[in-house]
DNA sequence: ACTCGTTTGTTGCAAGTGCAACAATGTTTA
DNA sequence: TAAACATTGTTGCACTTGCAACAAACGAGT
């Protein structure tokens, strides 16, 4: 994982978030944010805390569009945060500040040796939390709860390289992760329960099948 | 859209290239060009073409995993291409250039004016990566196959600022991307001709509905 | 310890979907 | 032009899923 100021000194970070016109805001636990990043090209770093963005579309389908966690970055062009039907909300405290990005690329007193770092910076992360997006859509894209279950426990789990995963959050949310109705997927974590595919105690899975390691091929 | 190239000399970017070590690429429509970007941490930047990657799983269930247009980017990292399960294919004559991007991070060299230009421009293409990464999982967090189509329709016709359609593959490819069945899908279609929602003619769909737009609110 | 609200597990049922198979139409190539 | 191949439309059927409703278990706060 990269920070947002790596290799730069305390005092040139002062001077970008001087440039780039950043707001600092703190949050406490389960407060809706969205109003601050409405603005297009305003881009948001998470220094402290956790966010999720959740869409509830017109049928009440309730879906968790992306999960940030520090150090990572969200927006509205990158989290197409235009309508109505998006909530951004804080699971922890948060601290974090916004900007807007073209000024990155537009601003001609950018042309600083801190700058370019925190451009390459913003890049790296940038190239993370394209990572994210695209497992997202390989989940996404499996047709059966049973099989968006496993590959999400398979990439989940090769993430720490064992059989043990943690869930970041309730099975509530997990199922608008999934993008599946939570009855449907407690039956189907039932029926791999039976099957001793998996353990389940809490928020802890263990799986007890062979993952499909990701790194050996 | 922006062009790699942008607000960069013809010299300048030769310098550039050979800094990455960057190699081109030429390819007939219709072929397989996984293995030049097997490796970890490449990028491959369209220069002319259009390619696409498409995942096979284990159940035979093929997925149009992204659609990559010219002065677009693709790679391992971006693309998680770390199966044997993905296929790259040029669907017409395609130049490419691929180079190490944690060179931009790394290299010490680069910290010239032009090369501080290349990675902003960089960081532009991959921001509108981002853009497109989302709507797919806007599409593919729909339950069913007429709200996935919808969804999709919705945005393209957006796109144009029209009611018009022209879609950019053909229907069994547009199953693939849309994650469905294909037969489902054409099922879906004819129900949604028959109540007068959409009129196809080839390729070129017409939205009889009242179309979403997004930048209304 | 009690209460209230949230989360989890379960089940019946209707609806939607994937799959397979096949005919019809379009497109490419020899 | 014919033959070979790919794409599209359609339909029956089994199975998966979403939805609704409810009970049980859990957790936070008084």
């Amino acid at each position: 994982m990269t920070n947002l100021f790596d290799k730069i000194s305390v005092k040139n970070q002062e001077k970008i978030l001087k440039l780039l016109e950043a707001h600092c805001y703190e949050f406490k636990k389960n407060n809706q944010i969205l109003p601050i990043i409405k603005e297009e090209n305003m881009l948001a770093y998470i220094v402290k805390g956790y966010i999720q963005i959740i869409k509830i579309d017109q049928n009440g389908t309730r879906t968790i569009m992306e999960e940030i966690e520090e150090e990572e970055i969200f927006g509205s062009t990158i989290s197409a945060l235009k309508t109505k039907e998006f909530e951004v909300i804080t699971k922890e405290d948060t601290i974090l500040f916004t900007f807007d990005y073209q000024r990155i690329t537009k601003e001609t007193e950018c042309d600083k040796e801190y700058f370019n770092q925190f451009t390459k910076n913003l890049l790296q992360i940038l190239m993370e939390k394209m990572k994210k997006k695209n497992e997202r859509i390989e989940i996404l894209s499996k047709k059966t709860i049973r099989n968006r279950l496993l590959e999400y426990f398979n990439i989940e789990a090769n993430k720490h390289g064992s059989k043990y995963i943690y869930l970041p959050f309730n099975f509530t949310d997990l199922a608008d992760y999934l993008g599946v109705d939570r009855s449907a997927m407690s039956r189907e974590l039932s029926h791999l329960k039976e099957e001793k595919q998996i353990e389940v105690k809490g928020k802890k899975i263990t799986l007890l099948f062979e993952r499909y390691n990701y790194k050996n091929n």
